[in-house]
RNA sequence: GCGCCCGUAGCUCAGCGGAUAGAGCAGGUGCCUUCUAAGCACUUGGUCGCAGGUUCGAGUCCUGCCGGGCGCGCCA
């Protein structure tokens, strides 16, 4: 019995009380069963009695008792026990348990996936690194989680579409095309310009696309540089960020928000709205009814439209391609942002809380020697996702930073992510994979093999160390469904740690394969299932995360 | 000054209002003639920053302090 289904039996006997009329409250439909840490406590406990105590007017244990009796009739429960303050213990009939393994093996690569999610259409849009460099340390994060996010989103069902938006407008490619131009011309990089060594690299390559540039006059060599030199930058983090094994749906261009008069027509939109004045000589939107510290221009003095009419834009736009729901990652640095998002989305008649979210994550820093290096893209002087995958491969890279809480800011010690040692836990979950494959592998060898799901009598799983493995691995569901409604795929890591723990706990208690010349037996097969349910949940963990299972190591 | 994030073991961090607060690393003691020792067992280590409040119950929610990070442009 997996968790799910105690938790509808659960449900069930409190509408069957409810019906008989001896309690009187609203059946929730959010009942939780959950894992107890003390395994005194049986294999699941739910304190769903203490929820409804309250509401029905009755003492928490008194409900209990009327709940317990009712779940003692259900057929794979062996034991149900009131404990403490209102808890119901339940204790699960032999062999109820053992048959998740056997749903996780026959379910492969749709175990842990749900329906939670079905038929919401999301757009994601994370990493948007301005073209002016390459994918930086910091940038590497919302790589790793932004991707890890998406693919649990579409584990719950959703439909998600990800997304990074190429600041190819403004003053900054500008800048850029100016700094490109002066290295190739062997001038000095002017004192707000990029400075880099990739910024030689590019200009090189400009140079070598476009022959007699450097003849031309100077306003066409920029316009030169900022075009195929940005197109150089965004070829660049793109090969970057697949090599990474993050692939975009779409790479979506400022540009054509500014060629297209999108930005007139937001500015128009917002204006039928209402919530556009001029005060001045600049066009406003009036952000602060809708909570906003201050009103924002969307059009300068000068004529020229703000970051902020791009924004607006590129929000109708993603609305208008029919996403229900846009989520943004930024990090902390554009916390300030906020505010005036959520702003324009009320402003243009949608309801800030349902249609946008904006996910705000904490920075990374490099440390060396205790020191912070401080990381800015107009100095030479920053970090590079190549350079961490360079030092620590693409797998490690990738769990390390979507194991934290991206409210966590992260403290990157060079040293410690240069050496390879078994610090990072990544190698810890894989080898728990690796060495299951062993054992399958070890048992192909010998002619076992899992056979049908009707000829395993996961019954005999009834040590405490393989009763732990099942619970785990009957967790997984729930873990998943709720990394994504918490938008935090650092849980899912976690949870991996806790599972290979759990595995390498069973391979140590639990021979599986027989020795020497001792005959298979009907508990072999069952181990072996267990172990490829482990397998399957490892797998399907980690590429959640992105990160590879490997078979030997 | 205002807003957001953080403060949990020596270190790095988990912890969806639930029972005796966990993991890894570091320290200590053991376990490989047969399935991968990148492992396992045992052990040392805590005023969950401080003070109030909410309730059957608070590391978790609220308020106020203390300490650290980030942000507060007609920049992008």
């Amino acid at each position: 019995m997996t968790p799910e289904q105690l938790r509808d039996l659960v449900r069930t006997a409190v509408a069957a009380v409810v019906e008989r009329g001896t309690l009187a409250v609203a059946v929730p439909d959010d009942v939780l069963v959950e894992r107890p840490k003390n395994p005194e406590h049986g294999d699941y406990a739910t304190n769903v009695a203490l929820r409804l105590a309250k509401p029905a007017g009755m003492p928490p244990r008194a409900v209990a008792d009327l709940l317990a009796e009712e779940l003692r009739a259900q057929p794979g429960v062996a034991r149900v026990d009131v404990a403490g303050p209102g808890f119901l213990n339940v204790t699960l009939a032999q062999g109820a348990l053992g048959q998740i393994a056997v749903r996780a093996v026959t379910a492969g690569e749709g175990y842990g996936r749900t329906d939670t999610l079905a038929g919401q259409r999301l757009n994601l849009e994370f990493v948007s690194a301005n073209p002016t460099g390459p994918v930086t340390l910091g940038s590497t994060r919302w790589a790793a989680v932004g991707d890890a996010l998406a693919r649990l989103l579409e584990s719950s069902g959703a439909e998600v579409s990800r997304e990074y938006y190429v600041n190819d407008a403004g003053a900054q490619i500008e800048r850029f095309a100016r700094s490109l131009q002066a290295v190739a011309l062997g001038r000095p990089v002017p004192e707000d310009g990029y400075q880099g060594d990739y910024v030689g690299e590019v200009a090189a390559r400009v140079v070598a696309d476009e022959p007699g540039l450097l003849e031309r006059p100077e306003d066409e060599q920029v316009a030169v540089f900022a075009e195929r030199g940005v197109a150089a930058m965004v070829a660049d983090i793109r090969s970057t960020l697949e090599g990474f094994g993050v692939r975009y749906d779409t790479f979506f261009s400022e540009r054509t928000l500014h060629e297209s008069g999108a930005l007139e027509k937001a500015v128009a939109t917002l204006r039928e709205q209402g919530h556009v004045f001029e005060a001045d000589g600049a066009v406003w939107l009036r952000t602060t009814v809708f909570g906003d510290d201050k009103d924002r221009v969307l059009v300068k003095a000068d004529g020229e439209p703000t970051y902020f009419a791009a924004d607006c834009a590129y929000y109708l736009d993603k609305r208008a391609r029919g996403f229900d729901r846009v989520v943004i990652m930024l990090g902390a640095d554009h916390s300030g942002y906020v505010g005036r998002y959520k702003a324009l989305v009320a402003a243009s008649g949608d309801d800030p809380d349902t249609h946008l979210e904006i996910l705000i994550g904490q920075l990374v820093n490099l440390v060396r020697d205790g020191e912070p290096v401080r990381m800015s893209k107009r100095k030479g002087n920053f970090v590079l996702l190549t350079d961490l995958v360079d030092a620590v491969g693409t797998d490690a890279a990738r769990y390390a930073l979507a194991r934290a809480s991206v409210d966590q800011t992260i403290d990157i010690d060079a040293d410690l992510w240069s050496r390879r040692t078994n610090d990072n836990p990544v190698f810890y979950v894989q080898y728990a994979h690796a060495r299951i494959s062993s054992v399958l592998r070890n048992a192909a060898d010998l002619g076992l093999a899992l056979g049908e799901a009707g000829d395993v009598d996961a019954g005999l799983l009834v040590h405490e160390r393989e009763n732990d493995l099942l619970r785990a691995i009957g967790e997984f569901p729930r873990v998943v469904t709720s990394a994504a409604e918490l938008r935090a795929p650092h849980r899912v890591a976690r949870y991996l740690e806790e599972l290979a723990g759990t595995y390498h706990r069973f391979y140590d208690a639990c021979r599986v394969l027989p020795r020497g010349d001792e005959e298979a037996t009907p508990l072999t097969t069952a181990r072996l299932w267990l172990c490829a349910a482990t397998a399957v949940v490892l797998r399907n963990g980690l590429g959640v995360l992105g990160v590879s299972a490997p078979e030997r190591m």
